[in-house]
DNA sequence: TCTGAAACTAAAAATGG
DNA sequence: CCATTTTTAGTTTCAGA
């Protein structure tokens, strides 16, 4: 694991609320030459910290009103492998992220659609097709913050 | 809402990928010139489409090796208010994403912590602590893909 | 109104001390 | 690590479709 110090770390949780800030706005900051910041986040970058840069959205602009969590559970595990349900659930393009873990259900997805109607169609028509699903919970997401997190 | 063209969601798409991308190495892909391709981004970064940038971070790679989803249950909902729960919920290092749903949960919480031990003591110390918090549960994340969403 | 060309400003990458 | 230079990208202006 790499190793990081407070500048570093405070390059980071800068970068992680604007990833949009110059080198040399951040070096100002920081009391660093241009240089030597710019030089500090490539070595973070190559070292696999920062794994790039990612666009922030808006799902209701674009015309995506609802946003829905699934928790799935699989039916017929072992019969039907979690790879084929992996495979068939990324290719949905109203799904924005697929998360394996552990627990009563085994997927969680986070899914858009333009309204209810449109959440229902995805529903019937894509999500309870997938090979293996079983049973599924959703939760109509109300509101959410993003936080900076640890460092 | 904003009218978009085929171009501009190709870009949305090509940035939501990497957001790093030049305006000239967009323009290249789309036939548009540099300066035409950069006006369309900024048009759609005025109209709140483009909410900014985000740092995409390995959290494994920064020591925080487990990842855990929380589903809470809110006890005594009207005498604490979800405003006490929420400002309190924000203040904790570890918590990435706070998620107001509806259904069985009435938040969602992302919480990242360097292992087991230590996620036991965000949730005995930070978590069950929280003003108004009833039951937990606790989803600890395998591994998670994220997708492009629709558009 | 949106385009591309040109000119200009600022940032990123490279280089040498 | 800093200072400087070169290269590249971002930004403004303007004229034409």
């Amino acid at each position: 694991m790499i190793e990081l110090d407070d500048i570093d770390r405070g390059l980071i949780r800068a970068l992680a609320r604007d990833a949009a800030q110059s080198a040399s706005a951040l070096g100002r900051r920081f009391d660093l030459s241009q240089p030597a910041t710019w030089r500090r986040i490539r070595r973070l970058e190559q070292a696999g910290v920062i794994r790039g840069r990612q666009l922030r959205l808006d799902a209701e602009k674009l015309g995506f009103g609802v946003t829905v969590f699934l928790g799935v559970k699989l039916a017929l595990k072992g019969r039907v492998s979690l790879e084929d349900f992996e495979r068939a659930v990324v290719a949905i393009p109203e799904v924005q992220s697929v998360e394996h873990i552990l627990g009563l259900y085994d997927y969680r997805l986070r899914v858009v659609a333009r309204d209810v109607a449109d959440f229902e169609r995805v529903l019937r028509r894509r999500i309870m097709t997938l090979p293996g699903a079983g049973e599924v919970e959703a939760n109509v997401l109300l509101s959410e913050e993003r936080l900076p997190g640890p460092l």
